[in-house]
DNA sequence: ACCTATTTATTGACTAGGAAACTAAATCGA
DNA sequence: TCGATTTAGTTTCCTAGTCAATAAATAGGT
């Protein structure tokens, strides 16, 4: 019952790989940008509040996919950094909006182009064909499965 | 400049997708998991040395693509929940040996039939085709960038 | 033999996130 | 109106990992 040999490699799982893959393109972004005193979970709230405008911490947790508790500490981060500002609601004092400040604004196209340059060092010598059919098994997979994510498309 | 309309979205990015449903799948197995007082991380651990026999930690963090202080960590983890051991050497003080104990020997069948299992939930719905595709983008993408993965194959 | 360099593992400070308990505020219902 | 419930956000404790500094032991050169 514990031969080895019945247990399949964990190298038979997509997610083994999934993850193996993911793993290596955040951590290249991750070098990327860590020269401009920024993190990649950093960059996606600052991208996301200047796409879609200042949004409350639970919107921002359900469009990235992160629990409440990982928002606020995401948020305290980058507003001790300056890049982003919390506002308090007169209507309902329980609820606050964060917003993006000028200096996290002036950030983004630069991380941006970053970003841009990581997706082609690490995709871009793939088939434009095999790109589609990539990006079209992902948004499949989250439609499938429901994982929220942003509603912007 | 800074005209929003001349950053690419995120969602834009194959990056992004990757990092969002690998996120997932690998929360899906933790939740499956912990029931059984193992993290993924753990489990990973005893998988390999099952399958590799005893090793030192250093031969551990290379297979796995950590460094030897997490592996140090995960190491005082599973000797604290009696599932693996450290045996010193007596030829080289410095050196340790981590060893399966028959505690985690036994847990192993049961993970990896909720590895799979968390496949199937994940990707089971998928076409046969489009898994193997998958599958073949992901093995297409590990050596294109000679991206270091675990030699136990 | 002795000093230096290297190797092995540990530790502490840090980023990152989840789960669950908690606080405060608003809403709902009788 | 007032208690109960729901909601929004925070906090605490945990896993998980990095990097850098450290300690301890061995290896190597003179």
């Amino acid at each position: 019952m514990s031969d080895p040999s019945q247990i399949s490699p964990l190298t038979a799982h997509l997610g083994y790989w999934l993850r193996f893959v993911s793993n290596h393109v955040s951590q290249g972004f991750a070098q990327k940008v860590e020269a401009m005193d920024v993190t990649v979970a950093e960059w996606v709230v600052l991208r996301e509040l200047l796409e879609n405008g200042p949004m409350s911490p639970s919107a921002l947790a359900d469009h990235l996919g992160l629990t409440r508790g990982a928002v606020t500490k995401l948020a305290d981060r980058l507003i001790a950094k300056g890049m982003i500002g919390r506002a308090f609601r007169i209507d309902d004092r329980r609820r606050q909006t964060l917003e993006i400040h000028q200096k996290g604004r002036d950030l983004v196209p630069g991380l941006a182009a970053l970003a841009d340059l990581n997706e082609i060092e690490f995709f871009g010598h793939m088939r434009a064909e095999d790109r589609d059919i990539l990006g079209r098994l992902m948004r499949d997979l989250v439609r499938h499965h429901h994982l929220k994510t942003i509603p912007t498309e």
